[in-house]
DNA sequence: CCGCCGAATGTAACTAGTTACACAGCTTGT
DNA sequence: ACAAGCTGTGTAACTAGTTACATTCGGCGG
């Protein structure tokens, strides 16, 4: 039988050792084909075939200096929201023929900065973050490697690094302002946990200016059981609300899943509003009054944007997504009494 | 002023050279710190922090021979199901210190060898594949490679890669048969695309012993939307079933929508069941009967599986998930009439 | 018939790390 | 007092590619 020496991947000088030729032929037929006479390209591709030959990414990357990759932290990945996102940003990275590597935190800082770090270790070019609440560490490994790195879901112009995102306090305000403008003024607020999350917190800051509406909060965490529980809460209260503003639409379709339960009616009961816009928002029963947060734009703009950082140099801008209010039949005027 | 000549990253030996040490030294305070004297240390400490040393992960790579990279193949990632098993894996494979690409297929077979070609181009160590239907492109590099690959969501033993995931032939005959001990004989299925998906086929598979019962198909995009529709088109339908079975819960959650707003009384005018068992089915209104699919396990599992194999050696077997009925609200005993 | 040009190929020097081995200098044991 | 042993460090050879430059050979023009 033939030396089954496979032992080892075969290399470069290896291939060119039993085509007879040189690594820089071996190297040609692989990169510029054209350049190669026919019978050498036979004898190479042969050699390679026998040997299954592979060239090795690490020794391209080293020449290159490039590892066509970029990480992506996010809080979570089982959460329609992040989801959508991650997956315009791979289809658009996947244009610039770059890859996608994905690192959760839990909505931790400290994680976010360790796994930035493996991110760096395994050589990618670029990095989007979620937020603009950070470790320093993350803010460090950012400085020294240099490194492309965006914040996402978070409009702030003033932020140290490029934001592609939303105004959060907007959307929070455009929510609160079709329940005043409907006539509401007894509304419960259900927002998801505040620590670590800038995002919650800008859309609380938008809910200041209430008018003369009265609101009342409950925390939550971000699922549909929680929205389910707040919801009893909620209804449970001495002075029943008029109107629930949920700060995300996974805790409004807890919301509208109890007060079907419950048999309260919605919306003449009690309006319900949510934020993002979820895919299955529009088809809830009664379909969800919510504000829509482009996160499918977002996520291929902040491809776009590192893409074009890691590519051609050009540090992006931040950029301003808009958010807007769509009134489905969740939400109604408020019944005179 | 100091020659700002940081036009280009700092290597090793200029490092070294600033610190006034060999390369060996600083590789050796990098990787084994204790074996360095303090003061040289401090000194290279010092040239690393100027130079704003940051080492480069291709140089590792060529040397350890090891990217730290897996690569996951998914159809999807607006999906809760896969986004679930994709956040499983990947905090399992954390644990390995291993980092978790994704690349989305669309379903489609030729996308996925492409795709897959670009993980081994970035140098990933295992591949992570959804079914068992796949292009003889995707055979042939993992076998060229000699890479580490493992199939889920579709447990067949005879498979050429190790599967791990459950008995979809299964679930679809426990979800029939549950329907059948309720008493109903004319049911509807509903179910997603076909074309190239091995885990819709084999589920239907699983409806193949029908009893006595009638069954009728509908086919639908795997969107809360189209679960709305698949429901009008079967209510309107002649000969009304009493029972719906959907392939999948996101169609089910649609179908539940829809009888709500049509008025029809679930479970009392049409049973509905569905297969996945997600997060939001416990919660809806009526509380989903579902087939449990064991994801998150699923996602542990594989990504223990390709680990060991990538770091030890191991090769996997296959391995069956249980799947099993979770009897909810949304399924009853068929009406006398 | 010689020189020039270009195609095809080879040589060797890069890329940026790790590491086997050699060796200097000091301490310790006999 | 001298060998042995340990610590700390340097030299140079690896890892696996790419590529600038040199070389060979053939054809063609002068």
């Amino acid at each position: 039988m033939a030396n089954t020496r496979s032992r080892k991947r075969a290399n470069l000088r290896d291939v060119a050792k039993l085509a007879n030729v040189s690594v820089a032929t071996v190297s040609r037929v692989l990169n510029t084909p054209d350049s190669v006479a026919e019978a050498t390209k036979a004898a190479v591709t042969a050699a390679i075939a026998e040997l299954r030959f592979v060239p090795s990414a690490a020794a391209r990357a080293i020449n290159s200096g490039r590892s066509r990759v970029v990480g992506a932290l996010v809080p979570t990945l089982d959460h329609a929201i992040f989801a959508r996102y991650l997956a315009a940003i791979e289809q658009t990275l996947s244009g610039y023929r770059l890859s996608l590597v994905v690192a959760t935190t839990k909505g931790d800082a400290a994680i976010e900065a360790e796994k930035a770090q493996t991110l760096v270790d395994i050589g990618a070019e670029g990095l989007i973050v979620s937020g603009v609440t950070h470790e320093p560490g993350l803010y460090d490994l950012i400085e020294r490697c240099q490194l492309p790195a965006v914040a996402t879901s978070y409009y702030d112009p003033d932020f140290h690094l490029p934001t592609i995102g939303y105004d959060n306090a907007g959307a929070g305000r455009i929510a609160l302002q079709h329940l005043l403008d409907l006539g509401h003024s007894r509304i419960a607020v259900v927002h998801g946990s505040l620590i670590g999350n800038d995002r919650t917190l800008a859309r609380l800051k938008g809910l200041e200016d209430t008018g003369d509406a009265e609101l009342s909060f409950v925390e939550a965490d971000l699922s549909i059981e929680d929205g389910c529980k707040s919801a009893q809460t909620i209804l449970s209260a001495a002075h029943r609300p008029t109107a629930i503003l949920c700060l995300s639409d996974v805790l409004a379709t807890g919301v509208l899943y109890e007060m079907q339960r419950q048999g309260v009616g919605v919306p003449q009961d009690v309006s319900v509003i949510g934020i993002d816009d979820l895919p299955g928002s529009a088809h809830a029963s009664p379909s969800l009054t919510t504000v829509h947060l482009p996160v499918v734009r977002m996520g291929h703009a902040t491809a776009v944007a590192i893409s074009e950082w890691i590519e051609n140099g050009l540090k992006p801008s931040g950029m301003l997504l808009a958010t807007e209010l769509v009134a489905r039949d969740s939400t109604g005027i408020r019944r005179p009494a």
